[in-house]
DNA sequence: GTGGTCTAGACCACA
DNA sequence: GTGGTCTAGACCACG
């Protein structure tokens, strides 16, 4: 899986990895089980500090995306999760983005069927 | 239109300020053309700087959700922009939000349907 | 002459009048001698305070484009001028500009055939 | 790069910084990619408030003069932009200036000879 | 009365 | 060590 920083982003580098290994799990990129790379592995690779890549797992761990054991590693935890409600900060998330649409121009539509194409990329679905 | 603060929070208090005026403008709460207060008297309602409230201000100026006048303040943009597709930010928030939800276990009818909710009570529709 | 003003903008209301009568003079579109509206007349009809308007026409006439006499109000300098270098303080500003310019992407011979246009609708024209 | 400000201006203090860096970025003093004094550094070497370099600094980043990358600070843009048209907030400026000039009594090649000279001076040349 | 600017100092997040 | 945020108070420009 291919992982890109924007050093001059907003967002703190960390969060950046963090999103991307997020968005990996769900569309499968990342499979269950699958192990990641060593902390000091993927800094090298990226060109950063351990200490940034360390935050970004602990933070996945403190989630419950991945499962970290000393012995082997970071891997992706198996999936077990089946709650079909939003947690309410997502559902805060989404009000805000869907009022940004909302005045920009976008109407309901559109915005569902753009969901509805995100949606067929991810690999965890639940009927 | 109330407007509430958590000094703990992760977002900067200037940030919420913004997030919660750009909801306020999608719902209608806060119609086009409305005075929003003055920097000062938010500022003290709030019990924070007017630095602060100044910040978010111009944030929203430079957004285009508001417009200053030199004379009578604050005031809520009027509607113009109507452009039917979200912007690449937008986009990557929104995939990220639904990657989060799908390894969540919520399925895609349900997050259509929380959508669905959450547009209804947005004024500023486009059809 | 038409005046418009923009209550959002950066620039003070009384900047841009002044901006734009000078313009206006530049252009010929308000000939030498040529008599200005009162202060009260001007106000009035931009709805806007007459200390703004009186603020500008001070400018105008610190700076020596118009001429003001109690009795007959304000007109337009005759002209008298013919200074062939620009003041330290105009200088500066091409300064600035240009160096936006050429860091934005645009050549030397576009940026002069652009001043060329420019040059060409100005009635105040030294040979 | 030697940076002068001059506290009894018009121009506010941050607006100084920015237009100096924006020649020097211009001229070449400032290369793509060079790095631009630590906020406090510069601070205190023009012995003024940190958050007057800081709104410089957002300012030169919101106008895509300079990237600020959260390890090392902030660095001049690398060149990308190739526009070959001035934007319409330029072009307005150029014509008040020419206006200026042409009642002050300069003629157009006086002028145009006046853009090559600083032109001359600038290292951002497209052909 | 409005926002815009600036200061001197502080604390925090990021890397 | 970097920039980002925030405060409490001050002064100024604009209208």
């Amino acid at each position: 899986m291919i992982l890109s920083l924007q050093v001059d982003s907003e967002t703190p580098l960390y969060e950046q990895l963090r999103n991307q290994i997020v968005i990996g799990i769900a569309t499968g990129e990342l499979a269950p089980q699958e192990k990641l790379p060593t902390v000091r592995q993927l800094a090298e690779d990226l060109g950063i500090n351990t200490m940034t890549v360390n935050k970004a797992y602990m933070l996945l761990k403190q989630e419950g995306y991945i499962v970290i054991d000393r012995r082997h590693g970071a891997k992706v935890s198996p999936r077990t999760s089946d709650n079909p409600d939003l947690s309410p900060r997502l559902e805060e998330q989404l009000q805000l983005l869907i009022a940004q649409a909302a005045i920009q121009g976008v109407n309901q539509s559109r915005f569902q069927s753009l969901c509805s194409q995100i949606f067929a990329k991810m690999a965890y679905r639940h009927p």
